[in-house]
DNA sequence: TACGTTGGGAACTTTATTTGTTTTTTACGT
DNA sequence: ACGTAAAAAACAAATAAAGTTCCCAACGTA
């Protein structure tokens, strides 16, 4: 039956999210599992594909709370707002070391998700940037440029080769990023609309 | 010359802080200092040395936070206060991971900073429990009794095996379980001093 | 009861990676 | 120009994990 398949990975999920995936053997997994090994490569052809599987749901589901975010009813620096408290939430919830093991020892599985992280945000800022540019908030340069801007900041910091200690510096580190680079492409009236939201850090 | 060990030191200790001792090679941190493993080879019998040697200075770094805390003048319950405080931001500064890479790894090396963490927990708990005990704030219980108790708990809770999904949790689930003892072995008068410092969380 | 399928568990092979050693090359001081 | 010392590279050995195979027990079905 292949309702094991389901129940591989939540268990492994659960595993590899406290453990990282490298330390997490397969044999761990069956064996904690009462699972034969058998029984997991019926369902996945390898340690990496099972991997893959758990890095796409964890993406899809990111995706969805970005989406929500996105959906805010508002003005656009409302919702880019919104949206890098919900990036700061999910970052929050992330054992770090996962990560850096998917950089470290599945390269592909983590060009994956940056390209999928860059597609989203690509899309998703390119449509708030464009609103907040007609509601007067934002500076009319070419959308695309900011995006780039934007994107290639933000992937500087958020990324395991950035050197940090600990995960608070890290989020510290993304917000004074964003910050500043909202600080360069908002107009007064949206450094006004800005600090009503973010307590004033915004000059 | 033999400043080169002092230089290894330093940067094994970036590298792996930052990688965790396992994913971190003796390969990669020879050819990201530019020397030959042959130096390193030579300063250091063995990967596991070096690891004792970082993890011992470490060790050695803390307890001498923990010593100043020690040194705060005041009442026992204060004592107590500040030490927890300084263990709290020990373990904050911690990458959890490096833990798990040498519990998993290097079971020796655990059971050496086991024993010290629980020689140096029991020589300052007895010290500030029978100090509190004539002051009045402690329950006049064997101190070697409130002492084991004391440890247990912490060891269960501050241990790699302990399932959590993040740093912030297991501070909470170490605040909470410190609590716990404390309201066990107060007196009222402990207590009440106990929330002046601790806003109020003991009732 | 006999038969067959299914999956667990253990034993095995293979593969990959890393440790630790040895050899070669390079560079620098005398 | 020569000798030494360390870097770089090549090597062997060990380890550990992935993935495969085999055997056996449990269970359902005829």
């Amino acid at each position: 039956m292949n309702d094991d398949k389901e129940k591989i990975i939540e268990f492994a999920t659960q595993k590899f999210m406290n453990g990282g995936f490298y330390r997490t053997t397969i044999d761990q997994i069956a064996a904690e599992m009462h699972v034969s090994k058998k029984t997991i490569y019926r369902n996945f052809s390898s340690k990496e594909e099972l991997i893959r599987e758990i890095a796409n749901r964890f993406l899809l589901k990111n995706s969805k709370l970005v989406d929500e975010a996105l959906g805010t009813k508002g003005n656009a620096v409302l919702k880019l707002f919104k949206i890098f408290e919900t990036v700061g939430e999910i970052m929050l919830k992330m054992n770090f070391d996962v990560i850096k093991d998917i950089h470290h020892y599945a390269p592909d599985i983590w060009r994956e998700i940056d390209d999928f992280r860059t597609k989203k945000m690509t899309s998703f800022l390119t449509s708030i940037i464009s609103q907040g540019q007609k509601e007067g908030y934002f500076v009319k340069k070419k959308p695309e440029i900011i995006v780039t801007l934007f994107i290639a900041s933000i992937r500087a910091v958020v990324n395991p080769t950035f050197i940090i200690n600990n995960r608070f510096t890290m989020l510290e580190a993304l917000k004074e990023t964003i910050e500043l680079i909202i600080y360069g492409i908002t107009t007064d009236k949206g450094k006004k609309e800005f600090n009503k939201l973010n307590h004033g850090v915004i000059q």
